[in-house]
Parts: structure tokens; C-alpha cells; sequence
DNA sequence: CCTCCGCGTGTTAGCGATAACAACCCCCTC
DNA sequence: GAGGGGGTTGTTATCGCTAACACGCGGAGG
């Protein structure tokens, strides 16, 4: 319990001299070595407690080339996204006994993440996982360190590290029959940004099902994942519909441009699910608030960090023994989240009302 | 360019062998020692360059005892508050060339922090940032590590460690004078958990303002933060309206709580502002697009995670030069944000209409 | 009874950098 | 021309830890 009166931290050599043992013993005690007698280990925890040591991690990483620390490479950890999925990372890796040290880029470029990438190698950190939604930064993937582990987050085909992430297209596919199913004739897209790989896996899973299902493919709405972009697609939208186009069902990329072009919609006096019904993505907790609740594709965050801190450890262990490793691909999957915000067409407009319908409406 | 054939990471020897110099003069030129001939400085960088050599920061913090590493230890990073601040700190700390390690608990309380701070110390962090808005992690503060550089996000007036945050009580005054000057006669509040000392200030400010005014004191609803909490309460409330109660505005302590209530609101029949006016806390994104877009109060979350790591640097620099530095007190101002979620009591309610009233309305 | 093995422990040698000091050169001053 | 100071570079010690090896001791096996 008692500082040190010399007022510098106790070090192993301290703890030593109190139990009198040796240093290499006291390393031993704490690195739970077969080899030391039961006393023994008793006197030297004793003597750790007595002047409250901490063993130097800095040290031990320098010799033994491991800093347990693991690097994350995000773009803004603001958004909802971002945010779980460092969450779970964190999480997973912490109790995996790992350190996390965070890079969280504002703009996200192949420039950003290569130097964030280099940072975090300087640092020493064992693994790297890179957040790298958009194309750009997948790229810089493939100007990592040789031998430095690594696992990217939706990093498409880029680069030669393993990657987990959400089934995008599959989640838009969802999204999209749902709304077909409910009746209505196509279904109209406010997209992200045209950077971002999840932004064309929605617009790739839509437009497949509307194909397969021989619809008209309308122009795709772009928005930036912002409420306010949501909100000025929404309005161009709502003036379709007072213009008399048949704009009945809208499938949006995430759930904050969802809100916006509800708020566009009531301020226009066009009625959701009444007259236009709205699909979002992400399942952010606010959704099921919403006006009306949003029907929607919730992503699990939290598995796909738990996942990748799983995929980097088996890595790291593999290179410690063996040094190569199987490049993986790992998909969580989707899930479809009924609620107040879609609802069969009933209208003159025509189309088949195919297949099993889920219950909701207002 | 080309790795090290030897399959081993450059190090500064290799370097110094390829410049034709002490390894110390690599050293004195990475550190920018003035002392160095330009014409020896090329040539080292050239090797440098053509080694790909990167300088081992481990082996630098054991010998400097500087890690320049930060650590954070937070509550629940996927909260839009924790989430903001933590980012404005990483933004802050890389810019002054620290890396940041952070810590994220899922429950909080005294064990909890205490247990990361020790975990971030052995690692060797140069300085601590808790954002520990409850209570109870506020007292784990009181058993840093003697000498440990930290600062709190909203931490009370706990421990003997600097602290930053927003000036919660200023901006519950704000929020319910608001709707004092709109004319209502009373204000309800919607507050965050027990535990927490935001929901405290906040509660604080807005009992101050009725009891100054001389307006009775509603019963204190209490939420958890969350939208389903909020929804509930606005249940509550919106029974007391048809059963002929005078509620005519709240103050509901956070925005996503406050969306729950507008939720619930909608669910009775009971018009925001028409029946009944609402303001928020901490103007989320997504606020401005409810339905109808939140009264609210803005904190800036960047700027509390930017003030923190200028005080935790000045600690820093302070302890290296004398080791006493002064614990010191930094409130960042809310700032009250208009929309339409209020308007001016105009039915047969009593009270007096006094003071400017901001202008909005539907 | 001697060898050999394995346990418990101590001793020594690094890990890769910086700090402190020493050495040298060159130029200036007296 | 000797002494001194500053710029440039090299040498050595050190940070706190773990790895590798060395050592003494006791019991098993020949």
C-alpha cells in the first residue's frame, strides 16, 4: 500500500529485494510460471501488494516484440455506425486482454488511413482493424506493413486482408421484396454517397430485385447519410407525388436520411404510410420512435466488431507459430424489422400482391 | 523502399550501418537535434527511406518514460455524448501528436473505473481522461495513481483532478425559462437516471427557475436516457393531459428521450407545440428533423473534448517541469437552439406572458 | 554409490531506443 | 602559437523487463 519515499514507481528489482528473491523470480510469479514454489509465490505477491508494483508493460513489449494493443483505424466515430462497431472491438478485445488504440479520421482518404496505419505500426501494435467503409481507404489496405496483421470492416475485395462486414445486398434485397410484397409496383432509392461500399451494395441489392422482379428501375436519389440530405431528397420526392407520378414506396440507404424525408413528407402533407411507404437501414435506437416507427434492416454492429477481433487473433497467434494465414471473408447477416412505416398499397395503382406480407400498419 | 531481406524489421543500427554513422546520429536526426551537418542529415533520411525504417516508440517510452499515449476511459462510446466527446479528445491528442487508448465500460461504477485506470497506467499512459458523468465513477478518481496527469469530463466536484464540462444547470435554466416566457405556468421534467450528475444539474436548473418564479414544482419523471424510457413517461404524461391535468410544456432531459415522448404524444392525440410544448437536451443530428423538430439545448461536445486534452497536456508539460500543477474548473456554455417543438400558451391557461419570446411556431 | 534428470532459483545478456559524456575538428582570440 | 569554445560525431550506460543458460539440490535408476 505505501508509496515509494523515493518517489519513483516501484520496479521489479524492488519487489525482489523485499521478498528476497531475484528479479527473474518475481517475472516468473507474474507471468504464472510452472517452476516457482507455492511460498515463494506467496512472499513475492506479498511484497507486490506491500509496495503496490505494477509490472512495466512498455518494457516487457520491448523484449518480447508483443504490446497487446491493437489498433483501430475509424472514420467518424460520431455516426451510429462507426461508433458500435469500435464498441464491440474494444469490447471483444479488451476482454481478450487486449489494449485498443484509436485513430478516428475526419475525411477518409487513401492518404489518411496509409499514415494512420503507419502511426499505429510505429506504436507497436500487434493488429490493425480499419474501419474503411469507402473505396478509397480499402485501398490503402494494400500498402499495409508485410507481416502486420489486419482485418478490414467492409473493405470489399481490396487489398489482401480478411474482411468482415454486414450483407449489404442482402439487406437491400430485403428491404426492397418487402416493399414489392406490400404490393407496390417499384420502389424508389435515396442512396449514400457514391464513395462508400455499403452505399452501392443497397443500391446493387435494389436494383437486383427489381430487375429479377421486371419492375422499372427509377433514378436513384443521392444523399450524403446526413438527416438534413434525407430531408431534400424527401422533399424532391413528396413534389413527384403532388405532381401525380407514382411514387408509392421509397427503400432509404440509413435510417438518419429516413428521418429527414419523413420530416419532408409531413411537412408536405404526404401521408406514411398512407400514401407513400419507407424503408430505412441500420436500425439506429431512435427508429422505433420515429414518426410513424420505421420499418426497417437493422445491422448488427456489435457482432461484426466481436468478429473481427476474433478473425485479428487468430491471425496474430497463426503468425506467431506459422507465418501465413488464410485471407477470409466473414458475413453477418442482416436482419428485417417490421414496423409502422410501410403498408400494402391499396390504391387503383396496380401490381400483384405476391407473397406473404408482414403483419404491421399503423 | 526494399524490406530488410533478413525478414526482421530495421532498426536504428541497420540505418546507422547504411548512412556510414553512429547509430546516435540517426537518433539526433529523427529528434531534429540541431547539431547535425545537412549533408549527414540526407544521407540518414535517405537510409532511412530506403530501409523503410520506423522509429520503435516502445523502446523510446521506456527510455524517455514518455508513452505519448493518452488514456480515456469511458461510459457506453455508442451514446451520441460519450461518442462526440471521445472523438473531439482523439481529434485534440493526435494533433498534438499523442495517441489515445481508450477504454469503453458497459456498466460503470467505482470498481469499474478504477480497474481501467490501473490497466492504463501499467501500460504506461502520460496522462488520463475519465468521462465518468456518474457519480459513483467520480469517486474512482480519488485513487489515481499518485502524480497520474487526468482530467474528468463532468465530474463533480470529486477527487483532486481537473475538470471540464458543460454547464448543465445553466442550461436546464435556459431550457425552462423558455418556456416559462412562452407562458406556461409550470414546467414538467423528464430527467436522466439517479446516478448521473448531468441529470442532476439538469434537474437542478429547472427546480431553480420554477422556485425563483414562484411556479410550483412538478413531480420529476424519471427516464434512463433512452427513447423507450422517454416514450413511457410521454404515456404518462399524456394521460395526465386527457385526464384534464394542466400540463401544458416539459423539459425533457436529453433529445432521444424527448423523441419518445413526441412519440408518445402523437400515439394520444396530443399535439406538440398545439397541446403541449417540449424541449430537449443536447441537440442530436437528428433532433432538428423530428416531428415536429426539437426546442433544444446544444452542447458542444467537441469543444469539451478538446478543452480536456489542453488541460491534460498543460498537466503533463507542468509535471515535468515542477510537479505541482492547479486542479482547475472549465464549464463550456449550452446554448438554447429554437425550432418548432414550442410555441406561446394561448388557451384559457393562466399566467402571465413575460419576457421576449423567441420567434417559432409550427 | 554414482549418474542423470528435473525442479527451483539466480545470473547474464539482450530488446531498441535516448542521455550523458568524451573526442575530435575547426576557428577565433589573445 | 597556445588556449578555449562551439559544432559534429562516436562511445557507453541505462530504461525495466524476459529469455537463455547456469547452478545446486534431491530423488530415481543402474
Amino acid at each position: 500500500m505505501g508509496p515509494n519515499p523515493g518517489h519513483r514507481p516501484p520496479v521489479m528489482a524492488d519487489v525482489a529485494k523485499v521478498a528476497g528473491v531475484s528479479h527473474q523470480t518475481v517475472s516468473r510469479v507474474l507471468n504464472d510460471h510452472p517452476n516457482v514454489r507455492a511460498e515463494t509465490r506467496i512472499r513475492v505477491l506479498q511484497a507486490i501488494d506491500q509496495l503496490g508494483y505494477r509490472r512495466n508493460l512498455t518494457a516487457r513489449a520491448l523484449v518480447t516484440k508483443h504490446s497487446r494493443t491493437l489498433g483501430v483505424v475509424s472514420f467518424d466515430t460520431t455516426l451510429y455506425g462507426p461508433a458500435s462497431t469500435v464498441y464491440g472491438i474494444e469490447q471483444a478485445a479488451r476482454e481478450a486482454g487486449y489494449f485498443v488504440s484509436i485513430v478516428s479520421l475526419r475525411t477518409i482518404d487513401r492518404t489518411g488511413v496509409h499514415e494512420a496505419i503507419g502511426y499505429l505500426s510505429e506504436q507497436g501494435v500487434d493488429g490493425i482493424v480499419v474501419v474503411a467503409p469507402q473505396r478509397s481507404a480499402a485501398q490503402a489496405l494494400e500498402d499495409l506493413p508485410t507481416g502486420m496483421p489486419a482485418v478490414a470492416v467492409e473493405g470489399g475485395h481490396a487489398g489482401d486482408v480478411s474482411v468482415v462486414c454486414v450483407d449489404q445486398v442482402e439487406g437491400a434485397r430485403l428491404a426492397t421484396r418487402h416493399l414489392l410484397d406490400l404490393g407496390h409496383e417499384t420502389v424508389w432509392h435515396i442512396s449514400g454517397p457514391a464513395d462508400w461500399l455499403e452505399a452501392e451494395g443497397r443500391v446493387e441489392g435494389w436494383r437486383e430485385v427489381l430487375t429479377a422482379a421486371g419492375r422499372p428501375v427509377p433514378e436513384v436519389l443521392t444523399g450524403d447519410w446526413s438527416p438534413r440530405s434525407g430531408y431534400e431528397a424527401g422533399k424532391r420526392l413528396a413534389a413527384m407525388v403532388e405532381a401525380g407520378t407514382n411514387v408509392t414506396a421509397i427503400f432509404v440507404a440509413n435510417d438518419q436520411m429516413a428521418l429527414g424525408a419523413l420530416r419532408a413528407f409531413t411537412e408536405e402533407g404526404v401521408k406514411v404510410p398512407g400514401r407513400i411507404s419507407v424503408v430505412g437501414f441500420d436500425d439506429i435506437p431512435e427508429s422505433e420512435f420515429f414518426s410513424p416507427p420505421l420499418t426497417t434492416i437493422r445491422q448488427d454492429f456489435g457482432a461484426v466488431g466481436r468478429r473481427c477481433i476474433e478473425v485479428l487473433l487468430r491471425q496474430i497467434d497463426a503468425g506467431d507459430a506459422a507465418d501465413s494465414y488464410e485471407r477470409e471473408r466473414h458475413v453477418v447477416p442482416p436482419r428485417f424489422v417490421a414496423r409502422a412505416s410501410t403498408k400494402p398499397i391499396t390504391g387503383p395503382i396496380a401490381g400483384p400482391i405476391a407473397g406473404p406480407v408482414n403483419g404491421l400498419g399503423v
